[in-house]
DNA sequence: ACGGTAACCTACCATGAGTAAGTTACTTGC
DNA sequence: GCAAGTAACTTACTCATGGTAGGTTACCGT
């Protein structure tokens, strides 16, 4: 008896990228960057490994698409519940507590949001530092609402503070487990909003 | 004529084993910890391979060894820091100004402390636990001096939270090139300085 | 001098990133 | 409908590098 022949599915380009995108992010949550092969990855897709490669160029490429695409979801749902606040104060605690939320929501995939320290120093360096602008950036933007004209640099530095200490507070919360997200929301609010509070124009 | 034999020196363990450690450092921060081949490191050491697993046992190893020897000496710096203040603003301000210039002293190997994050899931987790309780410990220490008494969880996420905010400020910092010492710690102390003084007991 | 041990090296394996070249499924013009 | 083109896909490799087995040599104690 004929055992079904393979059937080779052909797929769009952009969908075998999604695809592909959905794979690589489990497992390179389940096994971390280093020890996740691209086999793996390929075989979960349900493809041959030069697929991957003909899309993303590389492990590092398909590194840096995953962490690109969950930031881009994790920027979207943050202005989301930013906007949808009263004042400022709302608008800040609004922002961090969609962003504990988020990250709960994507399980344990978080954890790849900070595995870029994982690509080798020079070559992919812009593409990183596209990405944390767009989070910086977008704190900065929250920062500058709210204290018009202050102190450019500065207001950078906060925007800097703000995101290391949310990512920490993270991580941490994530180790812990039992620790409401409204938790952590309230002590980075504690913590953080009366400094913001003292930032006046000079 | 014969030229002159390999002249095999032999060194003491723990001899090697801080050579080991200062060219892997910087090894590691040159080039990265991915990109960086244990070959690269023995080279420079002027040894071969095997010795390196002799001593520190595999590649993920080397790379705690050195974070742990550089964590560990940071201790030490803002300890000695914070010992040496009068109050406590001044003892957190004066710690954070010492973590900043011993970065700054440690030139681009500082970037090490960071790649902690290349480390496979679940294999050596308690050793990074062990260094990362290290730091998160002596700043809840900090803390509690401050406020004796307060809520023991919201002072560790406390803790969390300034560290994370110091080592996201510190590569910041590195990456722009043109940020003082001075600046990045009243920074800091700004956002954060107010936000600790309403840390009462509850 | 003379074992014994610990540091060290040569020579190898295994795994996994990356690629060249060919094959097959779909599409498009006629 | 049907050929020709193209884009997705595969097989079958290379090569770098983490890791190791087993032998060799410098040093220390007696």
């Amino acid at each position: 008896m004929q055992v079904g022949k393979p059937v080779r599915r052909r797929v769009s380009r952009a969908e075998r990228e999604q695809q592909i995108l959905d794979a690589a992010s489990t497992v390179f949550a389940e096994r971390g960057y280093q020890a996740a092969s691209m086999d793996a990855v390929a075989e979960r897709v349900g493809v041959t490994k030069p697929v991957l490669y003909d899309h993303f160029g590389s492990k590092e490429g398909l590194l840096l698409a995953c962490i690109a695409r969950a930031r881009t979801e994790l920027l979207e749902v943050t202005t989301k519940a930013a906007g949808s606040a009263s004042n400022p104060e709302d608008m800040v605690r609004r922002g961090f507590r969609a962003f504990f939320d988020f990250l709960d929501s994507q399980g344990g995939a978080a954890t790849l949001l900070y595995e870029e320290a994982a690509t080798p120093i020079g070559s992919a360096a812009e593409a990183v530092e596209g990405i944390r602008n767009q989070q910086t950036g977008f704190v900065t933007g929250l920062l500058n609402a709210q204290a018009p004209g202050a102190d450019a640099l500065r207001l950078e530095a906060y925007a800097q503070v703000i995101v290391g200490a949310s990512e920490r507070l993270a991580l941490w919360r994530g180790r812990r487990g039992d620790v409401s997200a409204e938790q952590a929301t309230e002590y980075l609010m504690d913590l953080v909003w009366s400094g913001l509070g003292a930032t006046t124009p000079r």
